[in-house]
RNA sequence: GGCCCUAUCGUCUAACGGUUAGGACAUCAGGUUUUCAACCUGGCAAUCGGGGUUCGAUUCCCCGUGGGGUCACCA
């Protein structure tokens, strides 16, 4: 059975590269009948925030990826890893290594001073485990390293990119933990990974230079090979990795924003994937149907926010009209005698996202709307004739019972096309019913308004002019 | 700098070695509208450069160039 995995570090939000690292591990896992796994990986205590779990965890369900297990942290498997990292001391595929932090980064500058790759040269590789555990009785803290197999070709074949190959020598002697209790992340990876039954890593294209040396310890512990498949990276408009510059790269800010979670997969989906098709609209069962991962792009792709903005539309306008309310109340004010329901109804073609609602909606809820008396002017209209033309739309409202927008647009569309133009009518209606430049109609507001409330403000526009 | 990955419109991307290089977003123009959206119609816009292989390269190979990633006692 094939068994993916999504292994997030609790160090911060869900970032939307992680959203669809984890997206295509359920993908990939669900479209094959298969499980789809989730792990903490804490181990490092300094940054990790049980905070952090919770909002990936919240995330995730909310944006319907749901896992299989129960999610293991690292930080309660020591003795797990201890264990293995005695057998490999033990069985020489791993050493102590006693290299102080400033004897390491002498070495580093001094290679890099020669234009080489700043590679471990492994100065206590051979030393021995029983002199090293003599300097370790006299108190003596090392970390301990992996023995990197000398000049050795390490193949690999990538879903996505096919056969990688990276030598030894340009890995070396990395270090795997920092002492018994507090191993690294490529090792609690590898260990954590066939312990769990993983069979395919999609995970982000930043893990190519650690895939060789998984592999690498997957061989010396004598576990079953994975599969390996690597994604691009989703670029800023900058091209570089994205990043907090250019808006938000915390999935929880787009949904609080009111992108809609299916929106939200849809889109990440086709960041670096298509089904081939001209179909861009996928729910996630029909993504689960059509996924494949041989048809991910290997280069990066941009974040465009444009686009999310428009298939975040198509969801918006397409969605149910209460569970859209429902989802637009905490943007709308609460006022006696508006039915929010008719708000958003009238408003919902104009949203890019649910919170555009607040700012435009606004101006349906004062008391006293305020605005220049020169946007009462259609065209060239003089004083005289805006101000006739509102008394005619007064007289006219004033008159009118059935009080619903069908009703209103009729009668307003008559007077309209009797009246010299029929901009020449409506604007000025219009700029007095909402005080803006750009709004909705004036039979939309009015119904929406009540009939005391729209003479009130056409009134208003009579007397400031 | 070493190693690795990568390269089609501004952006996301299609195209068994043979297409007028297609679609979508954005943009522009027009239509519909009192306005703004939504909607409809249309336009602009791309194969990084140089060599091969081939009757024929966007496609395969090589070399450049550009972009990216990575070289932690982070993950």
């Amino acid at each position: 059975m094939i068994r993916t995995r999504f292994a997030p570090s609790p160090t911060g939000a869900l970032h939307i590269g992680g959203l669809r690292t984890a997206l295509f591990s359920y993908l990939f896992a669900k479209q094959n009948n298969g499980e789809f796994f989730l792990r903490i990986e804490d181990t490092d205590k300094a940054r990790s925030k049980k905070e952090w779990e919770t909002v990936i965890f919240e995330n995730l369900k909310e944006l319907s990826i749901s896992w299989d297990n129960e999610a293991p942290r690292q930080s309660e498997r020591g003795e797990i890893y201890k264990k293995y990292l005695l057998k490999m001391l033990e069985e020489g595929t791993a050493y102590y290594c006693f290299c102080t932090k400033e004897e390491l980064d002498e070495e580093r500058a001094s290679l890099m001073k020669l234009e080489k790759a700043p590679i471990h040269q492994g100065k206590y590789r051979d030393f021995g485990l029983e002199s090293a555990l003599e300097r370790i009785e006299k108190g003596e803290k090392p970390v301990i390293r992996f023995k990197c197999p000398k000049d050795q070709d390490v193949i690999f074949n990538d879903l996505i990119r096919g056969e990688i190959k990276i030598n030894t020598s340009d890995i070396g002697d990395f270090i795997i933990a920092k002492d018994l209790d507090n191993p690294l992340y490529n090792i609690t990876c590898a260990i954590d990974d066939a312990e769990m039954g993983i069979t395919h890593v999609i995970r982000g294209e930043e893990h190519i230079p650690n895939t060789p040396k998984q592999i690498l310890l997957e061989e010396a512990l004598g576990f079953e090979k994975i599969t390996f498949a690597h994604l691009s990276l989703i670029l800023g408009k900058d091209k570089k990795k994205l990043s907090k510059r250019e808006g938000s790269t915390a999935v929880s800010i787009y949904l609080e924003e009111g992108y809609l979670p299916e929106a939200i997969i849809n889109f990440i989906a086709f960041l670096g994937w298509n089904p081939g098709t001209e179909k861009e609209i996928y729910s996630m069962e029909e993504l689960i149907k059509d996924f494949s991962i041989k048809k991910i792009s290997k280069s990066g792709a941009v974040f465009n926010i444009d686009k999310l903005d428009w298939i975040n539309g198509i969801y918006i306008r397409n969605m149910d009209i209460d569970k859209l309310t429902l989802k637009c109340l905490p943007f709308l004010e609460n006022k006696e005698g508006i039915d929010n329901k008719k708000i958003v109804l009238a408003l919902k073609d104009r949203l890019k996202k649910i919170s555009d609602i607040k700012e435009l909606s606004l101006y349906l809820y004062e008391d006293e709307i305020k605005y220049d008396k020169e946007l009462l002017f259609w065209k060239d209209m003089r004083n005289e004739e805006v101000k006739e033309s509102l008394k005619k739309a007064l007289n006219l409202i004033e008159n009118i019972e059935e009080f619903n927008k069908e009703n209103l647009q009729e009668k307003l569309t008559i007077t309209a096309k009797e009246s010299d133009s029929v901009g020449g009518f409506m604007w000025p209606l219009r700029v007095a019913l909402s005080g803006q430049k750009a709004s909705l109609g004036p039979a939309e507001i009015m119904e929406i308004i009540g009939k005391k409330e729209s003479l009130k403000r056409i009134i208003q526009a009579i007397n400031i002019i």
